[in-house]
DNA sequence: AATGAATGAGGTTTCATTCAT
DNA sequence: CATGAATGAAACCTCATTCAT
């Protein structure tokens, strides 16, 4: 969606206004955002933004579509319906939380999909987004199930969601502030350690191992 | 957080008020929600609402905090730590749907509080919110494991935090246009039925289901 | 086509805007016009342009119609079927003349009409402006012919419409810069004189002279 | 007032240039058009535009004068001091009216240069063109009252300024919406036939009908 | 000479908040 | 206390013009 000017950019200046924009965006969220922040932030003049992009919702659109694609290569990439389902989540689970951390900003967007007043994005980005892992998920956990890999018998449809879920909650959302105050209502122990991962990574390794029990035979 | 103005206020009118913000902060978001138009709605000059509170902010919050004290005392109200876990998780789902289909609009406002910009608030409203389930739920697991009702070994923490997510995600999420699409992904053939809430009541009784099977001795 | 708040405005906000609107559309023509130094020529904020206008468009509508209106009661006004036709345009001409020297930029914003993108404005004024003028003249001429008070066998319509071209010709356009010099280059004796009416006044006289010549009996 | 540039182009260029210009200025006013979109129009770069003219002005101005220039000898190029006057004036409506019904814009660009904001343009066009056709025309008549031609002790200037009024008002004007509209007025019957130019045809012979009537002597 | 990206001034419109009535 | 007009700071977007390639 970004006009044929962006693409032809050099790939510097492509990623200068990108990176701006994903930082402002996060920060900001989409309304609070300025358009002549953002350009002034990648080094362009606000006009030349609007030489790259239709609209503001343009930028948005295509800012959350290349930070998600990122993140789902990143992510949810080596998924196949072959695999070995408990590689797969422990690699899920610990590149999502590689990502995030690197990335904490394209994490952002993707939450602020949920927001009032957002419904346009979350139309036009998350269908593709979420049945991306959703199909993938399913496959794996079907395959896994016919060759007696897991526990037989399982609801294939909501394992794979609330394995997303967990995902979700534990990997996507500590992001933001929200689901941080959340966790420490959870742990308050680490109240002191809000900057401190260890908390997190901790989680989410029993986490994978909840789900390891829960799936296998 | 309002004025004594607005306390003193006849009752229907401070309704007004309130059910006017919370419709248009929860579809507009709060940063295209118009002061000016939520006093049209609520049938009050503009410069009231500044006479009821200080500022949109204060709005905000306000309206916040009067939506989730209900959403908690219908949904969690009866929490006790002798009660029975199962009734009680029972009753959680089951109220917690209730009040979304009635109220999705103050579920809106809750949601929001994850999204980008609105730190400030999150920060004023989620730590003594989610305390009160944590806390509550925290203590009432720990006394039915020590009274031998539920599974032993349980890690209290971890089991309450997935519990709560299960019920953000399939309870509270839903009134998002996001979620929907998320829940699409993973029940797509219930394409035809967005609006027809069996699938959710369906997806929340096994949910409902699942944590009892997990939490049972 | 103003809000409500400009009609409960004092008389006296509302001539200044709806002045410092005429002069500055008429100067400098819709598009150019800034509706800032309109609201500053009037002495108001310019948000409150906003309070009393939709739009720029409908704030030019309605001045347009304002001045227009006036235009129409100063020249047309005394126009009756069953008067004499000749003082009515011997009235016509001078009231116009004098219309046009004491308010010049309204006749400009009535020249402006014709202008590429204008259209939208003459679609909403022109009509009923157009046929004001061209009904009554029309019911004049018949009555006068029926009564025998003017040559016979006129053409009715084209009479009507050739009167009122010489009256835009000679009355309405001289406002504006272009028709001045169309008119210098058939009288360029009179170049000295481009501020000075009296030429003016001198052909209108002699027009005058022409339709009555042409329509009596 | 375009550069050598300009005139060393290939013809073809020039001519699309010139008719991407006019078509745009003519559909959107001098200042809503813009120069990329006629660029575009054209086939150039936008670039390129401000290598063939200096400003957007004189793109304006060349294209006026071009057009007109072309209307001019269409339309009065045979007048000359001894012809036969009551078949120039005939000629000339005739060939007014095909050049309005074959270069609309053209004429268009010429009833803009009345508008409010425009006076520049008007300044640097009108006296030459307006001269152009009263001198010849005031000329013509002179010569053929002399010769005994048409009727004797005729006004000179106000006759050859009326005969131009009257082509103003009936060729040229009716290709802008708001002279369809007065048209409209007078001839309500016709309100059908909008597009339809029988009604303009006839009109125009009429005129020059009552034309010949009033000269003859 | 041709190109089209870059620039930034400028313009319309919105809206939180104030304040006189 | 209610009202709603007034305010002016932003914010999005446009576009004439320049300039490096």
């Amino acid at each position: 969606m970004p006009k044929d000017t962006f693409i032809q950019l050099p790939q510097d200046k492509q990623v200068r206004v990108l990176g701006a924009a994903t930082q402002i965006f996060a920060s900001a969220g989409f309304d609070r955002a300025d358009v002549a922040r953002i350009a002034q932030a990648a080094g362009v003049a606000k006009g030349s933004i609007y030489n790259y992009f239709e609209t503001k919702d343009d930028l948005y659109l295509y800012v959350c579509q290349v930070g998600l694609k990122a993140f789902r290569d990143q992510v949810y990439g080596t998924m196949e319906p072959g695999g070995d389902i408990f590689l797969m989540v422990a690699h899920m689970f610990q590149a999502g939380a590689r990502f995030a951390k690197e990335n904490p900003d394209t994490v952002r967007l993707y939450l602020n999909l949920s927001s009032a007043g957002m419904d346009r994005f979350a139309e036009a980005i998350a269908p593709e987004m979420e049945s991306f892992f959703a199909d993938r998920f399913k496959a794996l956990l079907g395959e896994s199930a016919r060759r007696g890999l897991i526990r037989p018998g399982i609801d294939v449809s909501m394992t794979a969601f609330l394995i997303n879920n967990l995902f979700m909650t534990l990997v996507v959302a500590p992001v933001s502030r929200h689901h941080r105050i959340r966790l420490r209502a959870y742990w308050p122990e680490e109240e002191k350690a809000m900057d401190d991962d260890r908390g997190d990574d901790d989680r989410i390794r029993r986490a994978v191992g909840l789900i390891h029990n829960f799936l296998k035979p």
